[in-house]
DNA sequence: TGTCCACTGGAAGGGAGGGCTT
DNA sequence: AAGCCCTCCCTTCCAGTGGACA
């Protein structure tokens, strides 16, 4: 019985049609032979970095563009191109690509670089240790080793501003005077525009010699992207007509996010795969359209902080006691009983309402602030997620299982 | 028209923690 | 190791406020 049970399963995927080719061609990472609809960045680009070729110093650039909106892999495309092209030329080129959300201090910016060329130099500096000026002594060092171009790509330069100041730009845009033989240029690639206001205008403007700017995809050039990728991984026929047009479309009501459209295609697949599915329906784009947005306020919901937490869960209790919209005094007050119950060292009403304020930027509360008049002024609360998802989640946080036994009465008294 | 509610949200400052410097 | 500094999280204090109600 058993073993029918489990053949039958195999016999399905065996007899069910394979519907990726290549799956890697839809992952963020794959950097395309073609980038439809960046002709104008690409050759803008490529003008600001042509001067390489002639061996004379590119300018800085700034490249600013929305979230899936190919910075990145525009960029890649690029230095790539020129890394190919300058070979056969006999140009040195060194490309050394920085994503400051991981490498986010001063010291480490300086050290990925540096560790960059320790197949050359030798030279390799450790993850924390060294004063930060030696780093910088070192990198002029290694760097100068011999004539050469070096491009320097921040990517999520924002990032690395807002944690850690200009300092690290302020001395690696002046660095080509302290050097011999080789020449440094810097591509800052941000998405956010405000973050220019934090830099000290020298840097900035050495920084932003030469803008480049990414606007955000429409529904059509996503449906051009998509349809190049969806060549590559998919077999053929396994698509509906209405699968790419949808997921452009939903993906272009985010903010035209190709990253977006791309992960709808790949779980539309995966969904359809899964189910045994001949093909990949619209029914499959709307499952994996839900799928995303769940596992994003999953993602969000589990990494909460503790009080945030239970703030949350506190919102979950008034909710199903019909309570909602509740204001911040109603849900102050159960969400201290419930730290009462954890034993849990309530925050003050002050912080609760900053983290009120946080659960709605999240997108997971709607809190609005109104007057009621002779009844004081406060915030409206209301729930963005249906309760049994967020109990769900906290059935598996050993610290937060005991409040699922919590009921409330309709005085508010924790049963 | 004025009062007064139930907060809001700014400001200042404490303390823990982490990284850099000495 | 110790000191310093910065950032983050949080508390305390408080002036300010939109509008229902007398």
């Amino acid at each position: 019985m058993e073993e029918n049970y489990l053949g039958s399963i195999f016999e399905k995927y065996l007899h069910a049609r394979k519907i990726f080719k290549n799956k890697e061609v839809l992952r963020h990472s794959y950097t395309p032979k073609e980038l439809p609809h960046r002709r104008e960045q690409i050759e803008n680009l490529a003008h600001i970095l042509v001067p390489v070729l002639r061996g004379e110093t590119p300018s800085n650039v700034f490249v600013y563009g929305k979230t899936g909106t190919g910075k990145t892999v525009t960029i890649k495309f690029v230095t790539e191109e020129l890394k190919r092209i300058s070979d056969k030329h006999d140009v040195p080129v060194d490309v050394i690509y920085v994503n400051c959300e991981i490498v986010d201090t001063q010291y480490r910016v300086l050290a990925n670089i540096v560790n960059y060329f320790k197949g050359e130099s030798g030279v390799e500096v450790p993850l924390v240790g060294w004063p930060t000026d030696e780093v910088y002594a070192k990198l002029k060092e290694v760097v100068d080793a011999r004539e050469r171009f070096v491009i320097i790509v921040l990517d999520e330069i924002d990032k690395l501003i807002k944690k850690s100041g200009d300092d690290v730009l302020y001395s690696l845009t002046r660095i080509n005077s302290e050097l011999v033989n080789a020449k440094v240029s810097i591509i800052g690639i941000s998405n956010d525009l405000k973050f220019k206001d934090y830099l000290d205008p020298r840097v900035l403007s050495s920084l932003s010699e030469e803008e480049v700017v990414f606007p955000p995809y429409d529904a059509t050039q996503l449906r051009d992207i998509l349809l190049q990728r969806a060549k590559d991984a998919f077999y053929e026929d396994v698509l509906d007509s209405g699968v790419v047009p949808l997921c452009a479309a939903l993906a272009a009501r985010e903010h035209g996010d190709a990253r977006r459209a791309l992960d709808l295609l790949r779980v539309s697949g995966e969904i359809a795969e899964r189910e045994g599915a001949p093909k990949v329906t619209e029914r499959h784009v709307w499952k994996a359209q839900e799928k995303i947005e769940q596992d994003t306020m999953e993602e969000v919901i589990k990494t909460l902080p503790l009080h945030s937490k239970v703030l949350l869960y506190s919102i979950v209790l008034l909710d199903e006691n019909g309570e909602l919209p509740a204001n911040t005094g109603d849900v102050y007050s159960v969400y201290k009983s419930l730290c009462d119950y954890i034993d849990l060292e309530p925050l003050t009403q002050r912080r609760i309402s900053d983290l009120i304020n946080e659960l709605d930027m999240l997108g997971i509360i709607n809190a609005k602030v109104v007057s009621k008049g002779r009844y004081g002024r406060t915030k409206e609360i209301r729930l963005n997620i249906t309760p049994y998802k967020v109990k769900n989640i906290y059935r598996h946080d050993s610290q937060l299982q005991s409040l699922l036994t919590v009921n409330m009465s309709p005085q508010r008294r924790l049963l």
